[in-house]
DNA sequence: TTTCAATTACGAAAAAATTCGTAGATTTTA
DNA sequence: TAAAATCTACGAATTTTTTCGTAATTGAAA
């Protein structure tokens, strides 16, 4: 199992930009992130020194700039982060979570076939 | 609609408590969370205090003591977080986020089965 | 090679969240 | 009613997170 992460708000941010490419700038970071209009260049920079720190993303050097990639993987990030909300803010019933993510949204009859046929699979595995 | 709130980790931890009862003391929300092995009476006091300031609880004297009561609904907060991170985390999926959150979990037969049925009532619902 | 533009490193400040000590107020009880 | 016990108010310190300016470095262009 992956090692237990905690990122923050903004690093969870940055995480899905970098979750999306093989190797990223933090150029393209800043960028996709919104440019200077939301943070400044080097907040950005900063927090993937920060994060390299921490280990969540590793990097190497592509000529002047440096090529960031994630550790953690999204799946596993997904799953913790959904783990815990279920935990502390769902009284620990995925059940209940379940019903009101799909209660809320405009789910289209194709997901919730995709999600039956998902159920099927998942009882077929049962004692 | 409710309106939005954004509680910190903490708060919502407090909030979890709040929610289990009509009305409850500092004293009580203290000992729910651990005592004092776990953070000082007056830290818990504090965020009670800042809580009434930002509105997520109103409160009443009850004696020489205040009696707390959450603002924000359970339901309406589960969902705002939910829906948050759907979004973020999820790229807007609610059904990748239903597929998480059963896959891992050790989800009963009845579970299933009462989110299948829940399932069908939604479905019979679409155009 | 010198100059220039792009990029990184560093340090520090600002903002947000958490923690708690001490003093003051209020109720209980001896 | 005086002392003790319980609870609240307040202010400040600490920690964590976010932000960014300035200086140094690096590779590219002239």
């Amino acid at each position: 199992m992956e090692k237990a992460v905690k990122p923050t708000e903004k690093e969870l941010e940055i995480l899905q930009i970098v979750w999306e490419k093989k190797a990223i700038s933090v150029k393209e970071i800043h960028e996709a992130l919104g440019g200077d209009a939301k943070n400044g260049y080097t907040t950005i920079l900063k927090f993937m020194q920060i994060m390299l720190e921490k280990g969540l993303v590793t990097r190497e050097k592509s000529g002047k700039l440096h090529l960031y990639n994630a550790v953690p993987s999204m799946e596993n990030t997904q799953q913790q982060l959904l783990d815990k909300m279920i935990e502390t803010i769902f009284k620990g019933s995925a059940t209940q979570l379940v019903m009101s993510a799909l209660g809320n949204s405009r789910s289209s009859k194709q997901d919730i076939q995709e999600i039956k046929d998902y159920l099927e699979k998942l009882e077929g595995g049962k004692p």
